[in-house]
DNA sequence: GCAAAAGTGTTCTATGTACACCCATGT
DNA sequence: ACATGGGTGTACATAGAACACTTTTGC
């Protein structure tokens, strides 16, 4: 049934793709509670010190005009990461490949979607690069939100439950920050103490103290590695220059000073 | 480009009926592109001083003979918790309702399941209740399984890929005990610090200080109150009684040695 | 020299660890 | 009395926070 059925109406983002109801392929009738199931992706970014959300303003019809998480309908037979990929590929322009990709939780509430119920798969992504604007590589109604700024007056309206979605990924990162490595994924290699500093500080959302985070950073064992060359200055003294440590967890953890913590 | 590009390949959403085998009502014919949805849950609960987790030998057809984590086909319409509550309620006969219940993540993968896919998402769940067996109040090819013992010589042979999931669910708990006060979720209240430390040596494996965790849990405010009352005694000094505190997150939290650590 | 960012030293405090010791009960 | 688990005291080690200071570049 349904195998292969090719939806006329586009592929609306915000993770769904249509399958026409009323399409002789597709036998079952609404009411019969079909579930579709789609993939959407938390990109995320550091762009000019915000930790940034790759958001896509929605052309068609359920909740046009709002903004959207960029995702894909799940593929006969595919893997929830596969369509992660194509979803970040698809929206990402030519942005490049994410450095990470993971699993984030499932959103399944009933009236997510209007009308039908679409089960959705969230992932969160991490783009490399901390300096870049980097906003002239995306399509048309696609730009980078920073987290901050969906609070703000000129707030986007986020599509469906994609604001949960939003909140759920930047919590799981923030929260990984502290006792993974995750954090060197965020830059290009090689990277200075201070381009790392800036991933928590972007991240977390408030400054790290540059002397003490330098020490923490370079005495948890397999964090960074040193190069032994320094970078090219741009002003003040020269740094250093790492590459990314063998290990994925850190010891100690790089912990957020109290209250807020995570999941 | 844009996201409304990629329109090519069919959109065939990923349509849903009843997966479970065991159940007769189920209309949906195999060898369909059709993905089935269905919940496994990790039920877990400490007895004797081992984590175990509450597995079924199969009977019917796939896999017939090994252990399966409790399981249920998503009914149409129906929340992903409800149908993880029905699972653990099908498998627990009268051992009651667990007192924590959260999503673990999607297993996917093509093949794990034998002739048709079936995607799962995964729960985790804890029972409370630290000494009792409580083995006669399963059902027949129900057992507790000390999770130690599923490396052992006479250890089950799990059924699909529940042996990953199982994994999952205890490394998740296991993280959970640090920074979370999950661990009173795994005890009748009132309950003395003694019987919270019998959770986290259970669940981590491995001996506690008596005194030092003692301090630790009463200076982490919030995370247990004092009643006033005491213990009846068995042997020994009488324990002072405790209820659970208000606060989920645990500042400072109760970090686990060193190398092994999550997720 | 000055500004700016990198990098080092030092002090104070919070938290974790080890271990000795006392307490309250049943037998 | 003494065995047993509950509970306290204390000293030491480690990690984080604060802050002063030095280093190396561009201008």
């Amino acid at each position: 049934m349904a195998a292969k059925k090719k939806s006329k109406s586009g592929p609306t983002v915000g993770g769904v793709r249509n399958p026409d109801p009323k399409t002789p392929e597709n036998p079952v009738p609404e009411a019969s509670g079909l579930t579709a199931l789609s993939v959407d992706v938390v990109v995320l970014r550091i762009i000019g010190g915000q930790l940034s959300v790759l958001l896509i303003r929605r052309g068609e019809k359920p909740h046009r005009g709002r903004w959207a998480l960029p995702g894909e309908a799940l593929e006969t037979g595919e893997r929830l990461v596969s369509a992660a990929r194509r979803a970040v590929a698809v929206a990402g322009g030519s942005t490049g490949l994410p450095n990470h990709l993971e699993q984030l939780a499932a959103f399944d509430h009933p009236d997510r979607y209007p009308k039908r119920r679409v089960l959705s798969f969230a992932f969160v992504a991490l783009m490399a690069g901390i300096d870049e604007s980097a906003d002239g590589l995306l399509g048309e109604g696609t730009r980078w939100w920073p987290i901050g700024d969906l609070e703000g007056v000129d707030r986007p309206e986020l599509a469906f439950d994609h604001r949960s979605i939003v909140d759920a990924g930047v919590e799981r990162v923030r929260s990984k920050l502290e006792y993974t490595s995750l954090a060197t994924r965020c830059v290009d290699e090689p990277f200075t103490i201070g381009d790392l500093r800036q991933v928590y500080e972007a991240v977390w959302g408030f400054p790290q103290p540059a002397a003490n985070f330098r020490r923490k950073v370079l005495t948890t064992p397999g964090f960074v590695e040193a190069t032994g060359r320094s970078a090219a200055v741009s002003i003040g003294r020269p740094a250093e220059l790492y590459v990314r440590g063998d290990i994925a967890l850190l010891h100690p953890a790089m912990l957020r000073p109290s209250g807020d913590r995570r999941r």
